[in-house]
RNA sequence: GGGCCAGUAGCUCAGUUGGCAGAGCACCGGACUUUUAAUCCGGGUGUCGGAGGUUCGAUUCCUCCCUGGCUCACCA
């Protein structure tokens, strides 16, 4: 039996005892199909078509609808029940005097929970609810398991993680959050496909887990006798699509980092990165902030958002300022990138920031600014120049040492997007991921590895190209107002239940 | 991993200053031909997260463990 629920032996035990019975009178209670393909109505349409229907009368229109029964209010000789398909719910009126005394026994049969069919026409009850009066109906597939409690629902946040498929049943919220997720991805693809962008797939197995500093999962394949890493990124060979010659390519799909779970971190999420050729980070914030806009603005029917009560617009201008510069006016001191590791180092103890050996001064700036900027930036904000020793992969600022072509997006304090002049100078990016080897043989495990590949793709030559990346859930529980990751990724990573794997 | 909080029926939750375990919904039986948390009558279906300990007696007190949430650290 199961720790959390599902598993009381008398409510299933019952259900079986109804199924054996079905089974025995010659039923069968898990059907192949239900109706003639594309005929069966929908709720929602249901809904919308007779909404002029009065109270009392009929259409005269039969109707075939399936799914769900979610309720059941018997009267004697009548029963309203409520069933629940894609687009919402339809009351069943099941009368004896329809049915016959035999179906309308057999309707009385069913559990709440179990799939049906029925048919019949549609009406509009006394009380004024919209009805399709029963004139025949059959179980499609018995449900074995009690439903979660009809009146307070399911709130028990493990189980709606764990369980989602309840939660979606359950809870409207929940298909709303899902439903704009997804409305969110085909809106970002839209917007990418219209302008010429293609969309393309990367190996999510990688010999060089490259393109981000982050800890990998690793994996083995058999026949090679070979570890390879889930990807951490896909942006290494995004670009080498630039050097084949590709100038506007994307891919929207998993990243996985062998990183802690929290309520903004699943280790696997949804990314989005795009690279366009022979544009630079100042083109891509223009559109970055015309891609977030349309997207949220499709999605929600304007660009206005709420975030735990706090309203933030993403209409008009947004704000940039540079890293430094909003680290200087937070820190309360002109802080700049020339001074030496220990002046900073220095600052950085003086906000409990710790700063292990080997860190530099745009490491310790980077992280200053994340602690104490980052989060109160709420007002969509550009940050720019981000310091070229945490941007191994991007372009140096000319007349700005240190620094690099580089910018991330923050709205309500979280980061939504990252993007970049993208470093295409070989020689260059040689020396870059020697740095990163020398910080990983300094036992960095995040740092950046050497990838001989892609250093081979880059003396080929690789036009100029802005990249940008957008982490969808995050931009996703920004869309629809929720705190927790977990809320906006339909089957979260938890903890395996009981503390071990079940798989066998 | 650290800190704080929580775990009681299928679900949402009460409760026991240590003495046979409670409610609503769900479920089972009965009445009822227009309800929508239907109503009415009857029925409690439980390893009180787990294991030890204290005690005549532990769901309650103590210890450890498990699970989850929030939070801090790492990150997107």
């Amino acid at each position: 039996m199961d720790a959390h629920g599902g598993g009381s032996g008398e409510l299933i035990q019952a259900r079986r005892l109804k199924l054996e019975k079905y089974l025995a009178e010659g039923g069968e209670p898990y059907m192949s199909s239900y109706g003639k393909p594309g005929e069966l109505a929908l709720s929602g349409d249901l809904h919308s078509e007779f909404g002029g229907l009065e109270p009392g009368s009929s259409s005269g229109s039969t109707v075939a609808v399936a799914g769900r029964l979610m309720a059941v209010r018997s009267h004697g000789k009548a029963t309203f029940a409520d069933l629940q398909d894609s687009r919402g719910r339809i009351q069943l009126l099941l009368r004896e005097d329809g049915l016959g005394k035999d179906g309308y026994k057999a309707f009385g049969g069913l559990d709440i929970g179990d799939i049906i069919g029925a048919s019949g026409e549609v009406i509009r009850s006394r009380r004024g609810e919209l009805s399709v009066a029963v004139d025949s109906f059959r179980l499609l597939s018995k449900s074995l398991r009690p439903l979660p409690e009809k009146w307070h629902g399911l709130k028990d946040h493990e189980i709606r993680f764990r369980r989602r498929y309840l939660d979606l049943m359950m809870n409207l919220e929940a298909r709303q959050v899902l439903e704009n997720r997804v409305a969110l991805i085909r809106e970002i693809r839209r917007f990418l496909d219209d302008r010429g962008f293609i969309e393309v797939e990367t190996p999510m197995l990688q010999q060089v887990p490259g393109g981000a500093t982050a800890r990998p999962f690793v994996t083995h394949h058999n026949a090679l006798g070979m570890d390879l890493y889930l990807r951490v990124a896909p942006e290494l060979y995004l670009k080498r699509l630039l050097v084949a010659g590709y100038d506007r390519v994307y891919e929207l799909n998993r990243n996985f980092r062998n990183e802690g779970i929290s309520s903004r971190h699943n280790p696997e999420f949804t990314m989005l990165e795009a690279y366009q050729a022979f544009v630079d980070y100042r083109y891509l914030m223009e559109f970055l902030r015309d891609m977030i806009t349309t997207v949220v603005e499709a999605v929600r029917g304007d660009t206005e958002l709420e975030v735990d009560g706090e309203k933030i617009s993403l209409a008009g201008p947004w704000k940039k300022v540079t890293m430094v510069g909003a680290l200087s006016e937070y820190a309360g001191v002109e802080v700049d990138i020339s001074w030496e590791t220990p002046r900073l180092a220095e600052l950085a103890s003086r906000h409990d920031v710790e700063v292990p050996g080997g860190a530099g001064p745009g490491w310790i700036i980077a992280e200053l600014y994340e602690k104490l900027v980052e989060h109160k930036l709420r007002e969509p904000t550009f940050v720019l120049d981000y310091p070229e020793e945490i941007s191994p992969l991007a372009r140096r600022k000319p007349d700005s040492p240190g620094f690099t072509e580089r910018f991330e997006i923050l709205i309500a304090g979280q980061e939504i997007a990252n993007a970049f002049s993208e470093l295409t100078d070989p020689v260059d990016q040689r020396e870059r991921f020697e740095r990163q080897a020398g910080k990983r043989a300094a036992g960095d495990e995040e740092a950046h590895p050497v990838d001989e590949e892609y250093l081979r793709a880059l003396e080929y030559g690789m036009p100029p190209a802005g990249g940008l990346g957008v982490g969808i859930d995050r931009l996703a529980m920004l869309l629809t107002g929720c705190k927790n990751i977990r809320d906006v990724i339909i089957f979260p990573h938890l903890r395996p239940e009981g503390g071990r794997s079940q798989w066998i």
